[in-house]
DNA sequence: ACTTATAGATTATGGTCACTATCTATAAAG
DNA sequence: CTTTATAGATAGTGACCATAATCTATAAGT
């Protein structure tokens, strides 16, 4: 009857081991993740987050002091997720790599992939309206993308106007319905991109 | 004691009249326009709305089915405004009229103006995870920006990749914080915005 | 084996949420 | 003048909010 997790737990057997609770605390930011990409910071509450991972509240504040502090967890992660794909991309070697991840960001699959996402056209409204710490993790983290995709790319100013437009583009897909407008809005704007 | 708006109401002599009616739906429009922008749809409450617009949540209920409708009539007027401010600069005739757009687009008056500013940096995120209803009014919106944009200006696809780039230059701006970052931003996107 | 530290469950707290039922004052219509 | 319709105030509703306090089970150190 108590402790509702208590059965997986037993099964795992790894109750309370410095294992399991770093398994808690990724299982919850992972849920964070999801849940503020769906649903914006506002939009979901602390108990919602904690039942999408499989925990309690209690959990949660033993591991963050606060749900601010939550949210910028997901934000620096999922910045530095960001960095990573495209150092990915990058490495693989094709010249326009750049164009590739273009196209892969503006694919209908990843836009409707809102909560597995691109943390950009999802949580960068609410990092303007956070504390100072999730835009500081932002700043940095924004910081870096530009930093890979000017390396051997372009000037920062260029790689700039590219993430403002794929995080725009993506955004207004998102918003407008499923219309003749959002059909061809992301092929158009790919080409508009393209190297010509 | 009661009634905490009658004092006002009762020097106006208006109350009830059809002219105070609309004066306070008028009332309800601007304080939840300025508060969604702030906040986010999640982010206010029908009281801090009502609270603003200096009625009661009776008069809101009243004038408005629902938190969603008033929101959907917010992004309505708020894409409304955009085209007529769109023509207002079109029509003094100056050639590069997109550019200047775009200039005061990318101020930092306008990214300091969350409440009062365009609705597409902090409406459209809350638009992708509304109703039908919303997306519907913003999509016929966004139709009309294009369409001006691109009536004597280039194509609908380039249209778009500019209102984009603007929406998600601006989002980025706000996002993060007051370092070097975020002070060249602008001025070196809209550099790369201006036609060479 | 025994102690200790702690991860996480449980429960509680005071506040706010969207929304509704009811009431009242007054404008408009006769 | 009387009636009627309604804008808007008042006062709730139960659900949910972020967070805290307390408790308990167990892993780790001795």
């Amino acid at each position: 009857m108590r402790r509702q997790a208590a059965f997986a737990e037993r099964l795992a057997n790894l109750r309370y081991s410095k294992r399991h609770s770093e398994q808690t605390r990724r299982s919850i930011i992972d849920a964070a993740a999801i849940k503020f990409r769906e649903n914006g910071f506002s939009g979901v509450g602390v108990d919602a987050i904690a039942s999408q991972a499989q925990v309690t509240t209690g959990a949660i504040y033993n591991q963050f002091q606060s749900k601010d502090r939550l949210f910028a967890e997901v934000v620096e992660e999922g910045l530095q997720r960001l960095v990573a794909g495209l150092e990915h991309i990058k490495e693989e070697g094709s010249e326009d790599w750049v164009a590739q991840f273009a196209s892969y960001y503006l694919s209908k699959n990843h836009v409707a992939s809102v909560g597995i996402g691109c943390c950009l056209p999802t949580l960068s409204f609410d990092v303007a309206r956070a504390d100072e710490q999730s835009k500081l993790v932002f700043t940095e983290g924004l910081e870096k993308v530009v930093g890979v995709i000017s390396e051997e790319h372009g000037t920062p100013q260029k790689a700039m106007l590219i993430i403002a437009s794929l995080l725009g583009s993506v955004v207004l897909a998102r918003a407008t319905g499923n219309g003749k407008l959002r059909d061809d809005l992301l092929q158009e704007i790919l080409n508009s991109l393209d190297p010509r």
